[in-house]
DNA sequence: GTCATCATGTAAGCCGTTACATGATTGC
DNA sequence: GCAATCATGTAACGGCTTACATGATGAC
């Protein structure tokens, strides 16, 4: 779930560890993401081949990072505080922070990872996991997408009917005021408009997957890019 | 979490371990919940001395169930055994199964537990955590009831306006037909509803409350059964 | 000079899952 | 006789959190 909002954002440019967190946090994709789960998952992410980090330093560009990236951990010492020293007085680059950066970018292999994971309808079950991948959802083509919603709808309304048959159950009617009665009718609830929200998405897909084919424009998925 | 809502059972009538995950699926308290979490939990809590267990078998009751527990803790009642042995005799206990189960039943301590738990506000912010306090609440004084809701609801609130901040970013102007933008638009809605559901039990709760000390009633804590 | 922010990590631990192992009893 | 359900557990692992360790830089 993670990973796949890392490769999302890393699909639009590159980003280091700091700022993929700031990004995911600030746009309202994920509600808090600690260091202790990120910087191991961009290093699991690495190691699989999906990114590839360089070293950001205000001169050294990518042409370097190759080779930072491949020792397990470079000895960033000597030469390299050198360089910066230099570097600070002419370029005063990226208006803050000379300090190296581990800077991540998508491989082949991680876009196709990306696609994979995003088309990976096994994990419709959870709200968090749909909602990163409907956030993502136009890197998907149209039918994916109507797909992703279809069997999104098709898992709440069975929860909400298995809710339902739950609060309809015999035993709850001389329970009416309890406590417990109000939580699940809150569910219940809360299942229902997120039918109703998910319902009014797939009608707004249709009408726009018919009127793309239909009139030859495309809201596919390469459009979006920078 | 899981925690409270075995005590939450418990608290009512004893149970084994088996009977305790179904009522708490069936009752729709936890959308699901495996023998793998379930049986360590038991352990612990028995361990911790919040609960205790006695092996029930049709005919052989708990004379023997007191040296099976073992008892890292509190050697419990000796009286209380004895009526149990008394009673599996007589009764003809829960019509199935003559296999030995481990039947648990609360301690003091699990009560006084169970009582701390369920007033430590700590975890308002997790849905699923507040619900199963929620459901339990009659074993709650009305005001530390009120308090629930309250903490709740000030959890909500500030989410809500958080989020909120975030779909009115400038850059998000532009945005407008990005899949990113119909999950946060989703996200508010979800928690408007939440929001209006929690101001209605604040005010039924308060109106419940005012009558009770206006006229003598008390809706406290066992009131509100059946 | 000190505090906030930027920046990258490791370690320990909690909470939960699936899969495995085992076996009795009931209903068909 | 065979499948479903009852019943109790263990092992391995996944995902996320907090707390810790470290240090540079910018703002005041």
């Amino acid at each position: 779930m993670l990973e796949i909002a890392i490769l999302g954002v890393l699909a639009d440019r590159d980003l280091h560890g700091y700022e993929i967190r700031k990004l995911l946090i600030e746009d309202g994709l994920l509600m808090s993401l600690s260091f202790g789960t990120l910087y191991p998952a961009l290093a699991r992410l690495e190691k699989a081949g999906a990114i590839k980090s360089f070293l950001q330093t205000p001169s050294v560009a990518s042409t370097q990072a190759a080779s930072a990236a491949s020792s397990v951990r470079t000895p960033l010492t000597g030469s390299l505080t050198g360089e910066r020293a230099a570097a600070g007085v002419f370029l005063r680059p990226p208006a803050r922070s000379t300090r190296s950066k581990k800077v991540y970018k998508l491989t082949d292999y991680g876009r196709e990872l990306f696609e994979k994971l995003l088309n990976d309808d096994s994990e419709v079950a959870d709200r968090r996991s749909f909602d990163i991948r409907l956030a993502f959802a136009r890197h998907l083509s149209p039918a994916a997408r109507l797909k992703l919603l279809e069997l999104r709808k098709s898992h709440v309304a069975s929860t909400l009917e298995r809710i339902e048959a739950i609060s309809k159950q015999p035993k709850r009617k001389h329970w009416k005021q309890r406590y417990e009665n109000l939580v699940i009718e809150h569910d219940i609830e809360s299942m229902q408009q997120d039918l109703a929200w998910l319902d009014n998405l797939i009608k707004k897909e249709k009408d726009g997957s018919q009127a793309a084919t239909g009139n030859g424009q495309q809201p596919a998925e390469p459009s979006r890019q920078q």
